[in-house]
DNA sequence: CCTAAACCTGACGTCAACGTGAGGTACGTG
DNA sequence: CACGTACCTCACGTTGACGTCAGGTTTAGG
């Protein structure tokens, strides 16, 4: 058979593991066809879904958001319902985003209270 | 007993759950005062420890990392070694903010696609 | 003294995104 | 056709920050 891309290569290119690969498929993220044999074959367009993936996870949003979400996001067509909930993890992640500058500028002052400390203890 | 404040009151008050300030005791985040009964007391600074708690939490510092960071954190006497870690940490916090701004900005694209989409259609 | 609410210590359950074998099959190169 | 590597499907293990139930004790108030 010729086979576009093996679940290897696919993993190597994005970056991720072959288990994450197929728990995507698991979670119905990521499709593949088959070769006779069974084996996964992915199309080239998979490897910029893997990272689309990737991105949403890394944004925080679970699974379950992100195969609500995909469809939209990739076709660019969505119901009132979709465009909501893009809504609310766009506002989600601004919040953390938040959350986090105050944490970095509180662990920033923290750093500067003990460097300041140390250098006059020289 | 004289009691400053129990682990009722210093839930509701931080807004954390009784079995979490449990769990920071157990993992030697916060401590406690006894009463001759084997009640919690806590005094009134628990209540801002317990919030640098959290905003370390939710800086994504696992409580490993906080429990070595917090005396310095609070007294701000620190090691080079703990100044490293400070420094480490500052940087994953700004790392993730980085992350966290593209994927909103993506999200924030998308939803312009698909409500442009949607205005066309009307 | 009696009671209801708050508290105590175990100790097992949860959830997400995979990791990690076990045991067997497919692929492609010599 | 042999063989080494990549792949397959279960299915249980992991980690962190708690949730939750069980069974018993302490406290504050009337």
């Amino acid at each position: 058979m010729t086979c576009v891309m093996r679940i290897g290569q696919l993993a190597r290119r994005s970056g991720v593991s072959v288990r994450a690969l197929r728990y995507y498929e698991e979670q119905r993220l990521l499709e593949s066809a088959r070769t006779p044999g069974g084996q996964r074959d992915y199309p080239d367009e998979a490897l910029e879904r893997v990272q689309l993936i990737q991105d949403l996870f890394a944004a925080g949003l679970s699974s379950r958001t992100v195969v609500e979400l995909l469809p939209c996001v990739s076709t660019g067509v969505a119901t009132p319902a979709m465009v909501d909930q893009l809504i609310i993890e766009r506002d989600r992640i601004a919040a953390r985003i938040q959350d986090l500058t105050r944490a970095k500028t509180k662990l920033g002052r923290v750093i500067e209270n003990v460097t300041a400390a140390n250098v006059a203890q020289d």
